[in-house]
RNA sequence: CGGGCAGUAGCGCAGGGGCUAGCGCACUUGGUUCGGGACCAAGGGGUCGGCGGUUCAAAUCCGCCUUGCCCGACCA
């Protein structure tokens, strides 16, 4: 490609709102442009770069058996309706009606689709197992996108679902795609770790997400050095010490302004980890098959030293949406917020009690009454509820395995799995005939990878203070062929020579200044630069440098094109030696 | 969804009731330079986000809308 007929051009500024570095770069650089919030244009450097990650997951995806197919971005309305998704999946999706009035949507995933289509392909376990993958546009309308390509409402994603006959065929090929996934993200350059995760609004049990590291993220990692237990921090679980002593008996105890577990324990002069704090969240509640919504008020019991997770929560209460309460839900209980438990509380309301009270003795607790507490309240004796965890592990708390002090990071979410089970098949009526002449329902798993996502990781993984160093697997050229010559026959001339070896590369053949073809070359960063000039030129030879490591070295022009295959291949080659191989 | 900030040339910004709306970069033309964001000269490019209002007069003041960015979404 010549620079002098290449779309895209460089800013020197960046655009107002690049808060991280990777992003900035991809503006500046020319690889993506921004048309709205969560809505960007891949240009041609940043769709080479997409192109090329794409193939790598294509191959790693045949690889383990995959079918590439490619389903409609448009669903009817029909199929989300069957599984309920179409109720209970809020603004997030986007909805319209086609001329006649039908209901359709944008899909954002893809089970329903997938789903329709297996139903009418497999009728017996003959024909299974399957799995089929696609590469495909996805609108999901987050209400607040943000840091550039992380975080997007529409993006290009890679997802694959699995078709079995029975749970071992399941694991068996989430295993692979557990594997798959490390050598994808391995063979573009991106570090990244696999934690236990939450299934949201997939469902089914088994999942692991795919993180990279990085302070830019927004999801909390759990981690243990010592025994190398990973979890999301929305389902993290961690030791927990209860304080076990015989039962007293209940006091009410003045304790005037200690509206907060800090004031409380102070004026008590007391741990908070002897007390009990209610916190109130009111959870919407939606009839799968209706599509009608009810709220109740949610009261989640805790010891005053721990937080709640609202993620553990919302799955204990089974709510499909949480918010916090409004004061007028929780006096309308009887409760009394700030003095706040469910003791001589009324009506209805679902109660939730982390194990923490549930296992401790004697904690203090709200007497619903401004200025009041109790002394000694017990769970069983004195309140109710369901026991669950709905703790929030943080930095610092044990590790349930070994119990040795967690660590929390930041990370970026790049890819998911999930062993989705019947969910999918028993709502859409997906079943096969097995040997034994009974129908069962398919087994299901996904798996998705933020093809756009990971680009923006690379970026924020590759990058110096003077713009991107993509790895070469990923760089949208092999080479950047730098002319400082008047005339630029010879370089023409390497060009050619370059090409015709297979090369990819990228011709500086522009009339500009050194400085800001020197500028612009390392702003976009293709791994392997060769700059001609009359310095070298003098002995018949050029200068490479690598955009990497910033070695240089000087290359004879006769033959130059064999010796740079030689040294993209020497790249190439540090690369398939860094591809990890890891197996549950 | 709540709160803040912003929208003026392709990008980054200034101007804050009055006369032709400005600066840097980018762009065009001519010339000089030519290995790390060159210089001189002459140019082109604007519904000042939109609609409405106040006024003799609005980019500027007021209202509504819209778009973008940032923070929060819970610890009683």
């Amino acid at each position: 490609m010549r620079m002098s007929s290449m779309f895209s051009r460089t800013l020197r500024e960046a655009p107002s709102g690049a808060d991280c570095k990777g992003y900035e770069y991809l503006l500046r650089a020319g690889y993506i442009k921004q048309m709205g919030a969560g809505i960007f244009s891949l240009l041609p450097l940043g769709f080479r770069s997409i192109t090329k990650i794409q193939e790598i997951v294509r191959q790693e995806m045949n690889r383990i058996g995959g079918q590439e197919i490619l389903m409609p971005l448009v669903n009817p309305a029909d199929i989300w309706k069957e599984t309920g998704r179409y109720y209970s999946i809020d603004k997030e999706m986007a909805r319209f009606k086609d001329r006649v009035g039908r209901d359709m949507v944008l899909a954002m995933t893809h089970e329903e689709a997938v789903t329709d289509i297996a139903r009418g392909e497999i009728d017996s376990y003959k024909r299974l197992p399957l799995t089929v993958y696609q590469i495909q546009t996805k609108f999901r309308d987050d209400p607040r996108p943000r840091a550039g390509l992380i975080r997007v409402r529409e993006f290009t994603m890679k997802d694959s679902y699995s078709f079995d006959r029975d749970q071992a065929g399941l694991e068996k090929i989430y295993n692979e795609h557990y594997n798959t996934y490390f050598r994808i993200f391995s063979r573009c350059g991106l570090p990244c770790i696999a934690v236990a995760s939450d299934s949201g609004m997939m469902g089914g049990k088994i999942a692991h997400e795919y993180m990279y590291l990085s302070p830019i993220g927004e999801d909390t990692i759990i981690t243990c050095r010592q025994c190398g237990y990973t979890a999301n921090k929305q389902v993290a679980a961690f030791k927990k010490d209860y304080h076990q002593e015989e039962m007293k008996e209940m006091m009410k105890v003045e304790t005037p302004e200690a509206k907060t577990i800090e004031s409380l324990a102070s004026f008590l002069n007391i741990g908070a980890e002897k007390t009990c704090k209610a916190v109130f969240m009111t959870g919407s509640f939606i009839n799968d098959k209706t599509g009608e919504e009810e709220d109740k008020l949610i009261v989640a019991l805790i010891r005053g030293d721990m937080e709640v997770e609202e993620n553990k929560l919302q799955h204990a209460a089974r709510a499909n949406e949480l918010r916090p309460a409004h004061e007028e839900e929780i006096t309308a209980c009887g409760m009394v917020p700030g003095f706040a438990s469910p003791i001589g509380a009324k009506g209805d309301f679902i109660c939730i009690v982390d194990d923490s009270v549930a296992k401790s003795n004697n904690l203090v607790a709200g007497a619903n009454e401004p200025g009041y507490h109790f002394l000694n309240t017990n769970f069983g004796r004195d309140f109710q509820g369901t026991v669950a965890d709905i703790a929030s592990a943080k930095s610092g708390c044990r590790c349930p395995h070994c119990g040795a002090p967690l660590e929390a990071s930041k990370g970026v979410e790049i890819g998911n799995i999930f062993q989705l089970g019947t969910k999918y098949s028993e709502a859409m009526n997906c079943y096969f005939q097995d040997e034994d002449g009974k129908q069962k329902p398919v087994i299901m798993g996904c798996y998705g990878i933020g093809i756009g996502r990971l680009l923006a990781c690379l970026a924020e993984e590759y990058n110096d203070e003077n713009g991107l160093k993509l790895p070469i697997a990923v760089a949208p050229y092999q080479v950047h062929l730098i002319s400082l010559l008047k005339d630029n026959g010879i370089a023409d001339g390497i060009y050619e020579e370059l090409q015709a070896e297979g090369i990819e590369v990228l011709y500086e053949d522009r009339k500009e200044s050194a400085g800001v073809k020197f500028a612009d070359a390392d702003l976009i960063g293709i791994p392997i630069r060769i700059t001609l000039g009359n310095r070298s030129l003098k002995e018949g030879s050029v200068e490479v440098k690598l955009r990497g490591t910033g070695e240089t070295a000087s290359y004879s022009i006769e033959g130059l094109g064999k010796q740079i295959k030689a040294e993209i291949a020497k790249e190439q080659k540090k690369m398939d030696d860094a591809i990890i191989e890891k197996h549950l």
